[in-house]
DNA sequence: ATCAAATGTAAAGCGTGCTATACTTTTGGT
DNA sequence: ACCAAAAGTATAGCACGCTTTACATTTGAT
């Protein structure tokens, strides 16, 4: 699933880490993120949004392709 | 995570077995997820969420206590 | 060019989302 | 009351989201 979170974290001009905190996960489940190695829980995906007060449907871009 | 999934297939008049063979999955999620018993994965609240033409964040609550 | 901060890769381990199968209980129409 | 359809419970097993730790590479300021 591809996904915004570098662009938006670039235009809060925070770090991985500083984003990694704030949405309370490790960083490198940002970098994975970030790198589309894997699709967020549903929860992860609420605090995401949270974090750059979005909807989810505004960040995340489901491909029904893909799966 | 709390979910409107029982009330929207009931206004929607359609049975577990229906719903799940919209959205792609086994009746046991479906049966899963309306009693709450787990989370739903991103993709499979994207795929109820477009069976339902509505938003995630008009079928699933969040809510930051629980986890 | 140097050095630190930021970003990235790798890999093992745990928890949980989802499936499949089989069986039980509830609901509602006649 | 009877019967079928719908809803529910139980359980084993696989896949994958996320963490932790450790190390490597890239970027950018001086």
């Amino acid at each position: 699933m591809e996904n915004r979170i570098r662009e938006l974290r670039e235009e809060y001009k925070m770090t991985q880490q500083e984003l990694a905190k704030k949405v309370g996960v490790s960083r490198q489940t940002i970098i994975s993120l970030e790198n589309g190695r894997y699709n967020p829980s549903i929860n992860l995906a609420f605090k995401v949004s949270k974090a750059f007060d979005k909807l989810i449907e505004d960040i995340f871009i489901y491909n029904e392709e893909e799966d």
